[in-house]
Parts: C-alpha cells; sequence; structure tokens
DNA sequence: GCTTATCGTCTGCGTTAGCTTACGATCTGT
DNA sequence: ACAGATCGTAAGCTAACGCAGACGATAAGC
C-alpha cells in the first residue's frame, strides 16, 4: 500500500501513455500503407471473426457508418471478405483472407518489437503487473 | 518471462483504458462544473508554477491559442490569476487562487475515490507495479 | 399478410482537434 | 537604435469524430 497520493491521476496518465504508442505505431503503420482504423479492423477480425459489420463497429468503438469506406478499401486491397449471409442476406460476413492475416502479422510483428523497447525500461515485476493490470482494465 | 503472444496491442489496451477513465471522469466534473481542459490546467498549475500561457500549453499538451478561453473562463470564475510579469511584460504569470486549489483538491479527492474502485479489482502487487509502469512510460 | 425490427449504406449536422497566419506589445542581441 | 525573436491574442481552415435521419433490402413475430 504506497503512497500514491502525489502522482497524477491515472486519466492523465493515460492520455499520456496513449499518445506515446499512438505516435510510436503511426510510422510503423504508415511503413505498410495501413490506416489505424484499418488496423483495428484486422485486429478485430483475427482475434474472433465477426459476423456483422455493427457488431464489428461496435467491437472496435467505431461508428458503423464511419467503417464502410475502411472495409470498401480493405476488400478492395483483397485483404477482408465480405460476403451476404446466405442464412441473412442483410449481414455481410468478415474475415480475413490470407493476405490479410499475413500483413496484420508482419505489422503486429512490427508493433510488439517497437513495444518491448518501451518496456525494456521497466523492471521486470513492474512489467509482469502492468501487462497484467493494462489488460485487465481494458475489458 | 510470460508468454503475451496472445495479447492486444499495448495501444489499443491504453485506448480502451483512457477511454474508460474519461468516462468514469466526466460525471465528477461535471458535478464541479468544471470541464476536463480546465481541469488539466488547475493540475498542470498545482503541480509546479507555470510561468508562461505557452508553457502551460505544452505542459498539457494543448494548443496556446485554444488554450486562451479556457485561462479567460478559470480567470472569470477566480479559479486563476493571471498577472504581467513585471520582468517582462509580455507574459502573464499564472497560479492558483486559494479557491482554485480548493476545487482541485476536492475534484481530484473524488477521481481518486473512484479510480480506487477501479484498482480494487486488481492483484495487489500487479496494481503497484501497474501503477509504476504508468507513472514511468507516461513520462 | 402485415407490422415491426435489423442490417448496410448514404448524407448531413455540430463539435472538437490540430495547424497556420497575422498582429501588437515587448524583450534580446549587437 | 535597430533587427529579430517571443508572448498572448484573434481568426480561419481542415480533418476527424459522434450522432441522427433516411432509405432499400430483408428477416421475424403475430
Amino acid at each position: 500500500m504506497g503512497d500514491d497520493s502525489e502522482r497524477a491521476d491515472l486519466a492523465a496518465m493515460a492520455v499520456r501513455l496513449t499518445r506515446r504508442l499512438i505516435a510510436m505505431e503511426e510510422p510503423i503503420l504508415a511503413r505498410h500503407d495501413i490506416a489505424m482504423w484499418a488496423y483495428a479492423v484486422l485486429s478485430a477480425l483475427r482475434e474472433r471473426p465477426t459476423r456483422t459489420q455493427a457488431a464489428l463497429a461496435t467491437a472496435i468503438n467505431a461508428d458503423k457508418t464511419r467503417l464502410i469506406p475502411v472495409l470498401d478499401d480493405l476488400q478492395r486491397r483483397g485483404l477482408i471478405t465480405r460476403d451476404p449471409d446466405p442464412a441473412d442476406r442483410r449481414v455481410r460476413l468478415l474475415s480475413l483472407t490470407p493476405a490479410g492475416r499475413a500483413l496484420h502479422q508482419a505489422v503486429q510483428a512490427d508493433i510488439r518489437a517497437a513495444e518491448q523497447t518501451l518496456l525494456a525500461d521497466l523492471a521486470e515485476d513492474d512489467r509482469a503487473g502492468f501487462l497484467a493490470a493494462l489488460d485487465k482494465l481494458s475489458h
């Protein structure tokens, strides 16, 4: 139970950390020619196949209407498939193509490498606690 | 050295955490009738007295031009002072009034209490590591 | 069958953000 | 004294975001 009465608010620190991580990711994403939202889509589809676009939008905290041009582009580039569901022809089944999966893996590998250089500054047990807590608090 | 190859990207988790914390803070700030940027100003001024508005702006990652109406409002409400520096009459010396300090302390107390309910879900050593790492990575 | 609801798409509105320029007042270096 | 830089202020521009409304196609409940 350490004295943390002098630390800044969690939100302020979280905002700063987020800014830093995004600044770190941006050149990586640019190098792979993929936008932030598009990468979020690939990540979501890789974690679990999403049936509807609306579900995908809420999963990544995006607006379903603003997601459409992103999906258009990903589909045009052959990174995702968007086929009508035979069982419910209103919805479009979304999934990664092999190319999409490969691109996501390549980008994620670069991002993870950059993350490691940040995490390397931390004490080992702090790092473990940080990752565990961050994972839990972000769900 | 745990296997974290299945976790999401740090940026994605940080964004989610930030969203959650901001959503938690918003009703508190509203209850005290203070905006997010204004609270950031009070926090910055409390941590260390800032000489110029430009320095304050960069300290809280804000645009100096967009900060002006915020400062106007805080000054009008008697929460900060903004007096020309006798030594350099271009700059306005910023500092908290007693009322501003009191308001910040009241808001921060409420925010800390809300934060504790979040942190209570964590294992004790994870919490310590999380706070230490977050503090370090956000600087 | 008819009503109601859902999905994807399109369009527009209001807000917010960052960035740029301009200007007067003022300081600094020479 | 003069040139160049800095500070605070004002105004405008652009991009992105959340949100709401509307539409056609389709599904589900009664």
